[in-house]
DNA sequence: CGTCTGACGTGGT
DNA sequence: TACCACGCCAGAC
């Protein structure tokens, strides 16, 4: 397994509860800014066998895009994430400000 | 090895 | 805001 694998495992499992990651914010985490797409990978392959959070992740639009969005649209919401109808979430509110993002807010 | 495939991101329209 | 095209790169085969 690829180093980048396990920090991306490691990174996925500091996300904290009631909040919610991007995948590209994951892969810069990781150490890829260009590794979003492994992490959709990892998650598809190793959430189950490594427990990993897996319901976090979402995509950078903050909405959910997976096959089972109803599972995670449950998982998220007993966490009290609010998801709309379009199974979005707000970003602004919810998404955990990792170290790497301390000027994301600044932007006003 | 070479090729294909994504639970994605970004920039242009 | 929504949609499209293209780049990305670890695994499966």
């Amino acid at each position: 397994m690829e180093a980048f694998t396990k920090n991306v495992m490691a990174r996925i499992r500091e996300i904290p509860t009631g909040h919610v990651a991007t995948y590209g914010q994951i892969a810069r985490l990781a150490g890829k800014p260009r590794g979003a797409r492994q992490v959709s990978r990892i998650l598809h392959s190793m959430s189950n066998k490594y427990k990993l959070p897996w319901h976090r992740v979402i995509n950078a639009k903050g909405e959910i895009v997976i096959k089972d969005s109803d599972r995670q649209k449950i998982l998220l919401e007993k966490e009290g994430v609010e998801i709309n109808n379009q199974m979005r979430i707000n970003l602004k509110k919810y998404q955990w400000m990792s170290e790497d993002m301390d000027m994301e807010w600044m932007e006003g």
